[in-house]
DNA sequence: TACTATACTGACCGACCGGTCGGTCAGTTG
DNA sequence: CAACTGACCGACCGGTCGGTCAGTATAGTA
């Protein structure tokens, strides 16, 4: 048969059943969905939500898993290029940041993981998944360090926090910060991250030279 | 009698019931605590948790008043003092972050709160507080910025973003990041913060001035 | 045709949930 | 002394939880 079903991996439930369960954990958390609400919005029994993944703790974790993987191809695609350092870490954050904001559901449950929950069910796989990021962006500014690009006595991990957490900011509390007249760049991701590139770039001291 | 319990409130198990909702809450999120637990951990019958709060949804809001309280009491001390401008916001940003740290399960719950969490049960206290918190800063910046100590093209807003996300990224990522060898400031949070400010100050450019 | 493996379901289980109830007890008031 | 109040508890309620199981539907194989 020639249909536009190529293939179907295992079942075609699966993976209603896992969208269902992602949309549902990152809305409400792990404690708070039930089997039987995942089954529901996956328009399937919840028989058989666990006939496919045995456990709830087991069905998170694919979900985690799944989010992880996501993420890293979508990030693979950012380190080709070979422009000036201003420009390429311009693309990146900007990549990093859109990235987190076109599956918002996934950056959100995987924040919710990478907190102090103690429960920590994929915590580590979440913390991984987070530090080898963030030895990416490191490396990145450093190799725009020790090409002259950046001043030599800023600490290249300092200076990927401050991206990272800019960004990590912009999703999750924006919609808070929104609503003050003093924001103005609440709306537009790309006009954010060009700013935060900017001030950092220049910063914020008025005096050109102080030493 | 002159004992030094000089004064009880209320009842001598509100307390102890509220300081465990908080942290219960704050660890393992609402969804996922009993009010029979919270009744363990205060040492008191499950009962006696709803003669006193009623319902797990206003003990819940209860506890999120109680935080903000606090964190607004422990911010009004930061805006007394007279010194210049780069002092001074290093002492509101060191102050804001020792502040998250101090009350980290407060913390937790707040940022849980504000997060995406469509259900909302403080979730608008929570946003008002952290507006307000956002407001005082943007204010702070502002001034210096009209008394000639900041650059005249940056933007308070986008300066208060990268500051209060700073802070925010080192409470609950520094535990996922710390293990890396390129960070060598997470176990320090003053160095840190100073880190930041001083970075922020001087820019990451390498040419001192471009224009 | 019969056999087998898998997807799938409704019915069911014990445990626990948020919340209520009747009632005990210490302290206060008159 | 009785009358009353609020803190407090064990027992219980209807309902939902994660998880199990017997049985059906369906497709491939021989």
């Amino acid at each position: 048969m020639d249909n536009s079903t190529i293939q179907q991996p295992v079942s075609s439930a699966v993976e209603p059943i896992l969208a269902a369960a992602e949309k549902l954990f990152s809305e409400h958390g792990f404690a708070a969905v039930s089997m039987r609400e995942i089954g529901i919005e996956a328009r399937v029994s919840k028989a058989n939500v666990f006939h496919h993944f045995g456990t709830k703790d087991k069905l998170y974790k694919t979900v985690i898993q799944r989010i992880i993987r996501a993420s890293t191809e979508l990030l693979d695609e950012l380190d080709n290029g070979e422009d000036n350092f201003h420009s390429r870490l311009l693309r990146f954050n900007n990549g990093h940041l859109n990235n987190i904001l076109k599956n918002s559901q996934g950056a959100c449950l995987l924040i919710q993981e990478s907190m102090a929950l103690r429960s920590g069910h994929g915590q580590q796989m979440a913390a991984e998944l987070l530090g080898n990021q963030f030895n990416r962006l490191v490396k990145l500014i450093s190799m725009g360090q020790k090409a002259g690009d950046l001043r030599a006595d800023a600490d290249p991990a300092m200076v990927a926090c401050l991206l990272v957490s800019a960004n990590l900011f912009f999703f999750d509390a924006m919609p808070v910060i929104a609503h003050l007249d003093s924001v103005n760049f609440a709306d537009d991701p790309d006009k954010y991250s060009a700013g935060v590139i900017d001030t950092l770039f220049k910063g914020i001291s008025a005096q050109e030279s102080e030493q």
